[in-house]
DNA sequence: TTGCCAGCTGACCGATCGGTCGGTATGGTT
DNA sequence: AACCATACCGACCGATCGGTCAGCTGGCAA
């Protein structure tokens, strides 16, 4: 069983960077030491190893969002952002998996995005909008914004700039240096318009 | 040369919906009612002919900008809310489009990623810009928001949101019913943030 | 009429694709 | 010892890939 997990992690990484139909089985198994053969022993087919690669993809992003949650302190609005920082952390340094979860939405499959928002984003959203409607109960947040909207808001902001930011860092007198301050920024910009009275952090440069 | 132009629709669609590996030229010339041969007499190769396709899509876009930015009138701020408006229009309009050049982004290639800011994000971008930095020269958005990061946020909410939709919309307890009312939420989220006084819109319900 | 050339085609090429098959090495059970 | 399941492999399969090429066509210039 461990075999397989070695042909799990060649797929990811090549699926990840070619997309499925730009890495052959031969390709796979060679990366991870072993012959082709050996794929369809634990694969039925090149299909069913893409769908295993997404699905360990889906479950690890679960687990490092569940990870994360575990840091809540009692401070909503504090803990918002320390989410928001650590998930950006977490997408940079697994950028690998989230390209490939994103490439995914691109082809417009409706039952691939059916089975995302139920085993990943479904988790990862409702978790997200429980902190903002603590935040708001606590009122730290404007109740007449609705906390599903703020919640897609804030994870906006970490996974377009994620996805844009080769395109962000060439534009012309592009304000950014640094994707994290980048996404500060923006997290902050959200924030003023959402927190219940003045300026809530220190966004005024 | 329009059967050249029928090659490039075709393979538009088909780039759009499949990836370019996920196509063949057999495919293409198919759906273009010709000889896969004749595709190789226009253009000189499989990649050619994507870049082609990329190519041509930016410029829609651009076009599509350009043409939408025509309609500016003295108001600032109604002339952002409008741009957005349009660009999310223009985008459900072009989704296939739309979806290429995104796919092309998580692919995380550099070169192509430079190339698509200097030829299509790169317009788009300042346009965008000078808009919000005339709004705040009106008196009507905060000045110590920089104006790029403003643009970016702006664009974030259509793009992503259109990205994404297939998940959103599968969401437990999701918010949203149509793309269109959620992208207007959002960007009048963002504006609370933003404007130099008071609310801005009627987000109040 | 002749020549020419762009547009287009069917037939074909070697390479590679996903997938199959027969067989081997290993290690645990009886 | 015989047996069996699992992991693995080299060799092979038909199909399809991107790409080539000789030749057909119709229109246009000389």
């Amino acid at each position: 069983m461990p075999g397989c997990v070695k042909i799990l992690d060649a797929a990811e990484s090549l699926f990840a960077s070619h997309g499925v139909d730009g890495v052959s089985i031969r390709e796979i198994a060679e990366a991870a030491g072993i012959s082709k053969a050996t794929v369809f022993h634990h694969f039925d087919s090149k299909e069913a190893l893409y769908q295993a690669v997404v699905r360990r993809s889906c479950k690890g992003i679960v687990a490092l969002v569940a990870q994360m949650a575990a840091r809540e302190d009692g401070n909503p609005l504090a803990s918002l952002a320390d989410y928001r920082r650590h998930d950006l952390q977490e997408t940079l340094a697994h950028a690998d998996v989230v390209r490939l979860v994103l490439r995914e939405l691109t082809l417009g499959r409706d039952d691939q995005a059916r089975q995302l928002s139920e085993e990943v984003f479904g988790e990862h959203f409702v978790r997200l909008r429980r902190l903002i409607e603590k935040a708001q109960h606590a009122g730290e947040l404007k109740t007449d914004v609705d906390a599903g909207l703020a919640a897609v808001s804030v994870v906006s902001i970490n996974l377009f700039l994620f996805l844009v930011w080769p395109v962000l860092k060439h534009l012309p007198d592009t304000p950014f240096v640094r994707i994290e301050d980048a996404a500060e920024s923006m997290f902050t910009l959200l924030l003023d318009g959402m927190a219940r009275s003045g300026s809530v952090s220190g966004s005024q440069a």
